[in-house]
RNA sequence: GGCCCGUUCGUCUAUCGGUUAGGACGCCAGGUUUUCAUCCUGGAAAGAGGGGUUCGAUUCCCCUACGGGCUACCA
């Protein structure tokens, strides 16, 4: 049986990298009919942001991302908080202790910042590790009962005893086997002063204890691998599988993506609104397109792109990971979604989003399914919705200057008024028979009647389809826009 | 600086030694449409560089370059 987890900070907000992590999880746990755990890593106390838990929860819960075990619903593993889980972590730091992996250190912060600096200049990096860990103050080179009394005090960390010269050999799923030696290696702290774990001992212990099979994270986490392979061995423990994504980046390719230059050049970082960001979702993006483009960085889901959530679980493929980080496209991410929204049957997408449609409703009553069948393709957003269901809704505001300049040639009134006329005398529905006949009869291309009218009616020479438009407007509407035009325009 | 990972059209990617290097977004041109959008057709556009291995390398190996990540008592 399949376990993995998604395990994210409460540091802030999810962001697009985030999110396709958990994805991951998702996929892969679905694809083999495993568990999908979401556990919350709150060790650091100092850098936790309320409110932004909850919001994970409900990111997730936005992208349908169904979490199998978690916080709020349990499971047979819990707790899931880390910060609950702080007397799990001091019994088996301590059996770490017991055989010699790990040791106590008694260094403050600012001797360690002097000891970096100095090391920093002269060899061009610091690492506090076999190789220098006797000129520092630790349960190393300090007699038990020197130890003893600094315990006492209170002011120590514990830290990873790392061997001296050694091969450590990690796998990885889409990497294959990564080789680094520990002199490269860090005496990690794994224990902090205030007795809450790092990240590295944490992770591990919990990976452990809630049986977690795969490691699915981001690529960030590759380098300090050997460091977590170094723990499972200090326990006699299995490492599990791990995979690394690749990183998704800005659009330049500099960098990871980020909340600033998504703030630069007008894009969403978050999947829902955070403070003063908006998100996707506020951009009007559904939450399955939005999974659909960001499977896409990193995934070849092959020559179908345009898939649901439940087709992605099914193809999802260890295989197709790619290695290398992919930049972030946002007209892309919109095309995605402009083909998820273009899949919708009218009544369906009317169902799934009312919120949107509630305007038009309002406005067209009964014919509102023949309305979105009108503005439907021409949505790329959600948000689209309302500049589209204006011209059903509000007569022209201002009409549009290009517009006027390209229909200046034409005789608007006398136009004007012969389809005033025809549409007195004739159904809607059969304006065009109209228009074509009276045309011939008057010399007037039928480009010159259909211009005016949708100027009129529209405002502009852009819209949904004129005549369908013009049979849910009804005469007295069409008639009103038109007389407008007529009048601005003579 | 050190260590790790990576590198196919502008971007996301296919290719598991032999291909006219394929698809998608975007872009350009044409068609459909009363218009714009959609949709359809076509086009331009790529193996970072250098060495090997091989009958043959985008594909395997090495070097260089470039890019990214990590280098906290943060995750």
């Amino acid at each position: 049986m399949e376990r993995v987890r998604f395990a994210p900070s409460p540091t802030g907000p999810l962001h697009i990298g985030g999110l396709r992590t958990a994805l991951f999880n998702y996929l892969y746990a679905r694809k083999h009919n495993g568990v999908f755990i979401l556990r919350v890593e709150d060790t650091d106390q100092t850098r936790k942001v309320e409110g932004s838990e909850e919001y994970i929860h409900q990111s997730l819960a936005w992208c349908n991302i169904t979490p199998d075990e978690d916080p709020t619903k349990g499971g047979e593993f819990g707790p899931y908080r880390q910060s609950e889980r702080k007397e799990i972590y001091a019994d088996y730091i301590q059996k770490l202790i017991d055989n010699d992996k790990a040791y106590y250190a008694f260094d403050s912060s600012e001797e360690l910042a002097t000891a970096r600096d100095i090391a920093e200049k002269e060899k061009g990096g610091f690492k506090y590790n076999a190789e220098n860990r006797n000129a520092f103050k630790n349960s190393l080179g300090l007699t038990q009962q020197e130890t003893a009394q600094l315990i006492e005090e209170g002011n120590y960390v514990i830290r990873l005893k790392t061997e001296s010269d050694i091969d450590v050999l990690t796998s990885d799923l889409v990497r294959g086997t990564v080789r680094v030696n520990s002199n490269e290696l860090e005496d990690k702290i794994l224990m902090k002063k205030d007795g809450m774990p790092t990240y590295h001992f944490a992770n591990v212990v919990d990976d452990h204890l809630m049986k977690i099979t795969t490691v699915i994270r981001g690529e960030e986490w590759l380098p300090s691998l050997p460091i977590h392979q170094l723990l499972y061995d200090a326990f006699g423990w299995d490492a599990p599988k791990f995979m690394h994504l690749p990183l998704i980046l800005n659009p330049s390719g500099k960098g990871k993506l980020s909340k600033r230059d998504g703030d630069k050049n007008g894009y969403p970082v978050f999947p829902m609104a955070w403070n003063e960001s908006t998100g996707y979702k506020e951009n009007g993006f559904l939450p399955q397109a939005h999974l659909n483009y960001i499977a896409q960085l990193g995934w070849s889901l092959g020559e179908k792109e345009i898939m649901s959530l439940e087709e992605m679980e099914k193809t999802f493929d260890v295989k197709a990971i790619q290695k290398g980080g992919a930049r972030f496209d946002y007209e892309k991410a919109k095309w995605v979604n402009q083909q998820h929204l273009a899949a919708f049957g009218e009544s369906i997408l009317i169902e799934t989003y009312p919120n949107y449609f509630d305007k038009l409703k309002e406005a067209v009553g009964d014919k509102l399914i023949d309305a979105v069948g009108l503005i439907k393709e021409r949505l790329v957003l959600l948000n689209d919705v309302d500049a589209e269901s204006d011209c059903f809704i509000n007569d022209p505001n201002e009409y549009d200057a290009k517009s006027i300049k390209r229909i200046a040639k034409i005789d608007v009134a006398n136009v004007g008024a012969l389809l005033k006329k025809g549409i007195l005398k004739n159904e809607l529905s059969e304006l065009k028979d109209f228009m074509q006949q009276c045309g011939e009869e008057n010399e007037i291309g039928m480009g010159a009647f259909m211009q005016v009218l949708r100027v009129a009616v529209v405002g502009s020479l852009s819209g949904p389809n004129l005549i369908p438009l013009l049979t849910i407007l009804g005469k007295d509407v069409t008639l009103r826009r038109l007389e407008r035009l007529i009048s601005e325009q003579s």
